[in-house]
DNA sequence: TTAGAAAGTCAG
DNA sequence: CATCGCTGACTTTCTAA
């Protein structure tokens, strides 16, 4: 319904095939360990430099007093043993209060707060720190922990959750203003006046505020308190000038809730990243190269707090328009997401987040960890320039050297256009522009700036040709947006060293031209990447190199615009201590804050030395605690993650959404809901779990959003459900409904909708019923056959099936699976080339004229098709080509829909093409099964498609949840351990020996230069193969070497033997029920069908029902020839004739 | 205490 | 004309037993 993205060129396509092409070259990773001596590299450097630079802040010094030994002897520093909580915590309290004396010496200006021993919660304005010394310098005492053991006798904190509320009920709450009020006057001043609001509050308080309505809500506050409020930002601003020293901080100081820029309660919270410049590389060689980058305008709360847009409210009295433009019209939703750039790169990186996971599963991969087993790990970050600008610029080199940004607005001169410039060129920022600023307010800064329209399509198509070149070099790969890729180069970078000639001859000329002039030979790799991927796509791209992601990324900030940087291991203390710790992938502007407030710094030097890793987890929790820890060190375990189960699928909507009554929010509701019921229906899911998130405009926000009918400031509600696992449109408004409607928020102060599926598992299509429940005869079964009957003819081969456009389909839709199936088969026996078949399945939900161009080469009525059900008309088209290869295609086709052309250009079979990819290869290399590519979520966990479906129904979602929580398990120890697993001594060998066979044999295969026989490459396979084929589970877990399923593309023929002689046992003494005959022949006339056929299995199979039946009644001797006589045809029709 | 729901954060 | 503030993963916090 949604009309994704259009693709223009029917080139794209052909890069799609070329990009499967490169999909089956791709040497995959398995998950690598990260390499113990990356860790050791970066544990030897000393963690907490001294930062002689800097002026002693508060807390610096409690830091700095901290290392002389003179008061580290006194109890409070004894060590404690593991486990002796209690005292643990007396010590540490005891510790602090040493420090806090020794500030007090110091610093004592007045004994105002005397006999005060303060409880600082949450984030305050002053900071943490800041009332921290000033409580101190006024003689109280300042409270690290609440525990209730200690006296406390006040908690200053700027507003409670309601818990809290009735946990500080007994306590003296104030605002932060008391303390500076008391430091101001020099006397302890009376607290009632300054008691915190939220203690006046009677629990019925939303949750919680997002940030921009603390800011608004501070502007509003009454005369007293504003007082108080201006001496806060008195003090904040004493607290800078005085304390902090943060020349390339300030940016981000308080003011930034002051003036322009953010936009949403996201964007508030995710502000443009502001390069520091001392970190901007000033050697840059291009021409255009843009002198340092200024820092960034900060955000006005003109934008969020102030007076709402003028322009949409009088554009919205108008009820006409209203309805033409907003949520409340039935189409809003297909041109909305065709048009957000958001929708596109969320959808996108999915797709080639499958299409990756695809290439790596599908090839033969020799397990990374034991290749890199005593290698570095070495990672780039590879990132085009300013994406969106660098694309279209391709075809306006005129505006080369002048700022450029992509965005919806035309070009003109209104500095009041809210529109979001999605990417800006560099010289735009040289300006103070950045990606995500209003075009507005960009206007403001560079009055020049040229506007460009988005161009999707084109997107996409560079980001496959580099994806394409990616997947064929790398030795590992993780999507990490549709213009970033991260790459493990390691095995690469190791051949390339050695001399070993490279499949990739363009590549290595590159790389040993780079050679002399690079810095390290990984450089020189990038420099030869970048080459390559300019030549791809004419698009410079930057690339980070470091030894695990997070340095790869950090690397990636100095390299750009048009550069590489290599973060070597020993530059890695000096570049990390003046980096903002908002330059750590990961912190975004919350945590940012957080440390600002709490620790008065933001600079990851800084904070190193002023706390440790016990008091993040304490302040962030414990697991970002510990990885905060772990970051501002330039430490991550984590690994490349080529494919990863998805857990939920949605669709949000937060921007038109103006609805003026229930009956319209009802309608809403639905059609999101059928959104997300066809995304989860491509995707083959189904969701077990429902939830709605409602945004709902804040009391105090105006009603039309300063932004052009965005959501404004909101509070956002989430309701969940559990639901029988469904993807279809109905079923999930039946739920989401109630939930929205709990909720009683006034359908006009409805700013935002998502409805997301949780708890999946793969859908049952029913195509795949004749393999499920293939030998059982339920009874229901032979009650329905009355009905079979008189609703069609007897499912024989020979029955005669109206053309489909004159076939009541809705009729169709309710007869018995088996019943369908068969018609369906008859369908798809009519088609006259599987490709045809193939792209029509590819796009099953395009209307009008491309659903027409499916629908006529299977004979069917594109109008009838177009008013079917959609999961309906899915199943139909995807019967004519159940086993097609590629399913990749399929999604990449889900969010590009096909050009006219498009059929045209591709005459080649999907098998065809499959096949077609590298004649030369080496069998194990080619495309597996064409099957396993149709089940992403399945594949994603490893489990085998065919097996899968073979089992129960019941079985399946136990086994499905297996491997979901296996896969989660899994996922969590790989970032928890990174060391490798420790090993016997015997165990240790045997592994170094595979792993050097499979070193050799991951470098030939590369070569494709070595066949079959190549001892090499089968001593590789029988590791791969061995350590599978222990697990007594194995059958359910497709093997990380796809070779088992080269040799045995489909059910093992004992399976089907099994089925079929427990069908026989069940039924033999009477008369097959005509159902499960029509089952057995779907089955075998799919295994004529799949390319290349499964002769083997066909013919097993009719010798095996012929045995069967050989002595048994007459009824089965005429299923089996029947069956027999039917597969027989169709197998001459399809292969002339070779199996006869 | 703990499981599950809700809320918050982050990236591009 | 405006304008297209998405999406899924992950963590923490709250709540109901
Ligand atoms: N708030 C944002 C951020 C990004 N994008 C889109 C446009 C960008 O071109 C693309 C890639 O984002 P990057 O963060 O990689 O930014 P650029 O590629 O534009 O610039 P650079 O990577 O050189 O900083 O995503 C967007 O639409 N809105």
């Amino acid at each position: 319904m949604a009309a994704p993205p259009h693709s223009s060129s029917s080139q794209l396509f052909s890069d799609d095939s070329s990009l499967l092409e490169a999909l089956a070259h791709v040497v995959t990773p398995q998950a690598s360990k990260a390499a113990p001596q990356t860790v050791h590299a970066v544990d030897s450097a000393p963690s907490s430099p001294t930062l002689t630079d800097a002026p002693p802040s508060p807390a610096a010094e409690a830091h700095a007093r901290k290392s002389p030994a003179s008061y580290m002897e006194g109890e409070a520093y004894s060590g404690v043993e593991f486990g002796e909580w209690g005292q643990y915590m007396r010590n540490k309290r005891a510790k602090l209060r040493v420090q806090q004396d020794a500030i007090r010496e110091r610093h004592c200006v007045s004994d105002a707060l005397q006999g005060c021993v303060i409880y600082i919660n949450g984030r305050t304005q002053p900071p943490y720190a800041e009332l921290r010394r000033m409580i101190m310098e006024h003689g109280g005492q300042v409270l690290p922990y609440l525990d209730q053991k200690g006296p406390c006798t006040h908690i200053v904190a700027s507003s409670l959750t309601p818990r809290k509320v009735e946990a500080f009920r007994r306590y003296r709450v104030v605002l932060p203003s008391w303390i500076v009020e008391c430091c101001r006057v020099r006397k302890k001043v009376d607290w009632t006046l300054w008691r915190c609001p939220s203690m006046d509050v009677q629990g019925h308080a939303p949750l919680f505020e997002k940030r921009e309505e603390h800011a608004a809500k501070a502007v509003q506050r009454t005369a007293w308190r504003a007082q108080s409020v201006e001496n806060d930002m008195r003090s904040v601003q004493l607290a800078m000038e005085k304390a902090e020293h943060e020349s390339d901080d300030v940016q981000q100081s308080t003011e930034c809730e002051l003036n322009d820029g953010a936009h949403t309660p996201a964007a508030f919270h995710q502000r443009t990243a502001i390069p520091s410049d001392a970190q901007h590389d000033a050697r840059k060689q291009l021409s255009s190269s843009p002198p340092p980058l200024p820092p960034a305008h900060s955000p006005s709360s003109a934008y969020y707090t102030g007076a709402g847009n003028q322009h949409a409210a009088s554009l919205m009295a108008s009820p006409s328009w209203r309805a033409e433009h907003t949520a409340a019209n039935s189409e809003f939703l297909n041109g909305y997401y065709a048009s957000s750039r958001l929708h596109h790169l969320s959808t996108w990186k999915s797709n080639l987040q499958d299409l990756v996971a695809q290439a790596t599963t599908e090839s033969a991969r020799p397990p990374m960890d034991a290749l890199l087993h005593g290698m570095a790990r070495v990672i780039m970050h590879v990132d085009f320039d300013s994406f969106f600008v660098n694309v279209s610029l391709r075809s306006h080199s005129e505006l080369r050297t002048k700022p450029v940004a992509v965005c919806h607005a035309r070009q003109g001169d209104s500095v009041s256009s809210t529109s979001e410039i999605a990417s800006c060129n560099y010289i735009a920022r040289s300006f103070g522009v950045r990606n995500g600023t209003s075009l507005g307010h960009a206007r403001k800064l560079c009055p020049d700036i040229h506007t460009l329209p988005y161009m999707f399509d084109a997107y996409y198509d560079t980001s496959l040709r580099f994806y394409t070149l990616l997947t064929r070099v790398a030795d590992a790969l993780e999507v990490a947006s549709v213009d970033e890729a991260l790459i493990d180069v390691s095995c690469l970078l190791a051949s390339l060293q050695s001399g070993v000639c490279s499949t990739e001859p363009a590549l290595h000329s590159a790389y040993e031209m780079h050679l002399p002039t690079s810095p390290t030979a990984a450089h020189a790799l990038a420099e030869a990447l970048r080459d390559m991927i300019c030549d791809a796509t004419q698009c410079t791209a930057s690339i980070g190199i470091g030894a695990n992601v997070l340095q790869a990324r950090l690397a990636t900030r100095r390299a750009k615009p048009n550069g590489a940087f290599h973060l070597e291991a020993h530059a890695l203390e000096s570049f990390m201590a003046p980096l903002q710790v908002r330059d750590l992938w990961g912190v975004g502007w919350s945590l940012c804050d957080r440390f600002h407030s709490w620790l008065g710094t933001r600079k990851v030097g800084e904070i190193i030395a002023r706390t440790d890793e016990a008091h993040l987890v304490r302040q962030f929790g414990p697991k970002m605690g510990k990885t905060l820890w772990d970051k501002l060190h330039a430490r991550d375990t984590s690994t490349l993650q080529a494919a990863r189960a998805r857990a939920s699928v949605g669709a949000h909507i937060s921007w038109g959404v103006r609805l003026s009554d229930t009956p319209q929010l009802v309608a809403f509701v639905e059609r999101v809901c059928a959104e997300v019921a066809q995304r989860a229906s491509r995707l083959e899911l189904v969701g077990a779990q429902l939830s709605v998130q409602v945004m709902q405009r804040a009391k105090d926000a105006p009603t039309e959003a300063p932004k052009f009918l965005g959501h404004g400031r909101c509070t956002t509600h989430h309701r969940s459900s559990k639901l029988h696992p469904t993807c279809e449109a109905r079923a999930l408004m039946h739920a989401a409904w109630p939930l929205v409607q709990s909720l009683r928020i006034p359908p006009q102060d409805v700013r935002g909708l998502a409805v997301s599926l949780q708890r999946l598992q793969p859908m049952l299509r029913r195509m795949e019923q004749p393999r499920l429940a293939f030998p059982v005869l339920p009874s229901a079964d032979a009650a329905l056959e009355g009905s079979e009957a008189s609703a069609s003819s007897p499912p024989s081969p020979s029955f005669h099936i109206p053309p489909a456009s004159q076939l009541d389909l809705d009729t169709v839709a309710q007869l018995p699976p088996a019943m369908r199936a068969c018609i369906e088969a008859r369908i798809e026996q009519n088609v006259m080339g599987a490709s045809a078949a193939h792209f029509a399945a590819q796009a099953p939900h395009v209307p009008s004229a491309s659903l027409e161009a499916q629908a006529a080469p299977l004979g069917l009525d594109a109008e009838v098709l177009a008013q079917l059900p959609t999961p309906l008309r899915h199943e139909i088209l995807h019967a004519a080509a159940p086993q097609t290869p590629h399913r990749t295609a399929k999604r990449h086709a889900s969010s590009s829909p096909r050009t006219p052309g498009f059929g045209q250009k591709c005459k080649k079979s999907p098998a065809r093409r499959a096949h077609s990819v590298s004649p030369a290869k080496h069998a194990t290399l080619a495309v597996s099964p064409p099957k396993n590519s149709a089940f992403p979520a399945l594949h994603a966990l490893a489990i085998d498609p065919d097996v899968f479906y073979a089992l129960p129904a019941h079985v399946q979602a136990d086994v499905y949840a297996e491997h979901m929580a296996a896969h989660t398990h899994k996922t969590k120890l790989r970032k928890e351990k990174a060391k490798a697993p420790e090993r016997t001594a015997a165990q240790r060998r045997r592994h170094e020996a595979e792993a050097a066979v499979q070193y050799e044999a991951n470098i030939r295969l590369r070569g494709a230069r070595f066949p079959d026989s190549d001892p090499v490459v089968q001593e590789a396979k029988k590791c791969v193969g061995e350590s599978v084929g222990r697990d007594p589970r194995a059958s359910l877990v497709s093997a990380p070497s796809t070779h088992t399923g080269m040799l045995h593309p489909y059910l093992p023929l004992a399976t089907f033997r099994d089925a079929v002689r427990d069908w026989y046992a069940t039924c033999g003494h009477a008369a097959p029920n005509p159902a499960d005959v029509a089952r057995f022949e779907c089955v075998l006339l799919a295994c004529v069908r799949a390319q290349p056929p499964a002769l083997g299995t066909i013919s097993g199979m009719l010798a095996w029902l012929a045995y069967l039946v050989e002595n048994g009644v007459p009824a089965w001797k005429e299923a089996y020839a029947r069956v027999d006589s039917a597969v027989k045809e169709a197998v001459v029709a399809h292969v002339r004739g070779r199996l006869a």
